[in-house]
DNA sequence: CTGAAAGCGCTTACAG
DNA sequence: CTGAAAGCGCTTACAG
């Protein structure tokens, strides 16, 4: 069973050639005489062998860089502050190997300083790049050169179709939307109303939001029991002053709303409007783990956080990056994370 | 700012000495003189030397052998089933270092077998050992015998408080129980009654239980809604026979009850009685994604179940395990893990 | 087309 | 107390 690990010294000799000659024949360069590279080829089958990673990197002393493509983080959305802790933590996991990150981050608001960027991280020639694909039409281009550079790319936080990229890993929004509609129609009364906000200038844009839309009320007209209305509503700007102007509006017209689900991240928003007018028995259903979104669900003013693990996301595809740039792994196209159901009683586990 | 790591052989020329003599400074063995040691050992700091992992492992060829000792899954307990899962897991991404991983099950129902196997697993010598505290008391004498032997372990599942042990890695059962008590209340009618059910043969020997238990009652009194009574019901076989005895007695003293809280992993069994008596206005919440918990999740029997990621659980053991073994890292003592809340609509990207 | 040698960074005896 | 040499398993020129 346990038996020694073949090493590239006995495949050698159970083949009468020389150690040079079994390497040429592992990786493909060099001529050898065809009957020497079938005898070399069987050896290597019926030994099973595999070369040790150790001695390879060892000698080899390959240095691998991987250059991230990321939002800034800012207090408008501290979401992005998580995703370099996970490529952080996923860089120190492959300490042995000297793998080196590069993090190059864009303004989210700007997509003149994304397309910026994207130049910059070209000019770097990385081995691989970890893409946030916000601005669809500069992202297309970006991959489509990074592409002909030959340079592989992963995606988090969203993919775009028609790319060639190596991987995603990140949230399937159509089912956490349903996730959402499950646990805003247990939490509500079957008879009131339900809102639905989404936060955006441009609403068909936001191709995310609107999948947990599509979920969400998926889930409420078809295994729901809720009753009551469900409205979609449109937001333009993320201030206060435009939710109160649109949400005075709505809930004087629907005064039986019982629940609100809001598709981004910024449900604090919505929590100091509702604490504001100290509507506490309106539900609040909502996304991510900002500080400011656990302090209202800890304050009670949130029902649930919808958790789409940020770093998790950003972890596994520096790994998945590295595997296939070291081992030529090509992973799993899609890789969906579990949607954590987030409650003020279990948050501190999770941050 | 990235400067090339020094080698051993820098430090050597630095300090004006071979690099033997370097490297007896490093591990402090053979004698040296202390001022070539404190010239060596100011240069080791000024160049911030550390060793390069893959020289290290290639030369020193150490090989780990790392023993569990866990209960054999079977249909009755089939949780056993995911802990393995994550120790492969974790041998393979640790595959580079030869960590060899001896799996010892034992009957969770037999004693005497458990106390069998400690033996073995003693007489083996291993590196390291995993192990699920379910007898304590023989798990006690175990323990002693590991810290004898110097051999270090860690727990997952449950930890013995005084016992000598690496770390535990796992839930924090007082707050599950708490999580459990908010889902619980969230979903119940106010006005009707709850019951938590412990089985157990003797319901003073499960700790884990118990604490879940008070958890779950703490959140209820200190921040709940519900104004029914809260009831403690002990059955003591996992059979269908002894749980409609109990049970049928139960709800007939207690017609308003809303929900039982299963404090256990056998959620199934109850569901099974709930759906049989029809009786699908009571909800159900309970533990751990066995197949048959899940199954009665999706069709509603069982409303939430929590997840305490026992593949996880291994998975981190092994690893803390080999780093304190490889790099005398000694991990933090206790790490709980996320207690995740499992609905009909997310489990499928927990399992 | 093939073999022998050097070297990646480290550790382990051995000789002095 | 200290240095020089061999070797872990692999890859990379170099010589033939």
């Amino acid at each position: 069973m346990s038996q020694k690990k073949a090493r590239i010294k006995d495949v050698a000799k159970l083949a009468g050639v020389s150690i040079g000659t079994v390497d040429r024949v592992i990786h493909n360069r060099g001529e050898v005489a065809i009957e020497t590279r079938l005898k070399v080829e069987s050896v290597l089958k019926e030994t099973n062998y595999s070369p040790d990673l150790m001695a390879q990197v060892l000698k080899s002393r390959k240095i691998f860089n991987i250059t991230s493509l990321l939002p800034e983080p800012n207090e408008l959305n501290s979401y992005w502050k998580k995703h370099p802790v996970g490529m952080t933590k996923a860089i120190k996991d492959l300490e042995p190997f000297h793998v080196i990150l590069n993090q190059v981050t864009f303004d989210i608001q700007n997509e003149e300083d994304f397309q910026k960027k994207t130049i910059e991280v070209l000019k770097n020639k990385p081995d691989g790049v970890i893409l946030a694909p916000i601005f669809k039409t500069q992202s297309i281009a970006f991959c489509s050169n990074l592409t002909k550079e030959n340079i592989p790319f992963i995606f988090v936080d969203g993919y775009l179709e028609n790319t060639e990229f190596l991987t995603y890993t990140g949230e399937d929004t159509f089912k956490s939307g349903r996730v959402a509609g499950q646990l805003t129609d247990m939490i509500t009364d079957p008879k009131r109303d339900i809102l639905i906000i989404v936060i955006a200038r441009n609403i068909k844009n936001v191709h995310h939001l609107n999948n947990r839309t599509q979920g969400f009320i998926d889930y409420l007209e078809k295994s729901g029991t809720n009753k009551g209305k469900k409205l979609i509503i449109n937001i333009p700007e993320p201030t206060d002053k435009s939710i109160k102007l649109v949400l005075d509006k709505t809930l004087k017209e629907n005064p039986e709303t019982g629940s609100i689900f809001m598709t981004g991240s910024r449900s604090f928003l919505l929590a100091a409007y509702l604490e504001k007018k100290r509507l506490n028995n309106i539900n609040l259903v909502g996304y991510d783990l900002l500080e400011e979104n656990v302090r209202y669900l800890k304050s009670g003013a949130i029902k649930f956080l919808i958790g789409q693990r940020p770093e998790e996301q950003t972890n596994k595809g520096v790994k998945k990056l590295f595997e296939f740039l070291s081992k030529h792994k090509t992973p799993e196209k899609i890789e969906y994370l579990p949607i954590d159901v987030v409650t003020s009683e279990n948050v501190d586990f999770y941050i």
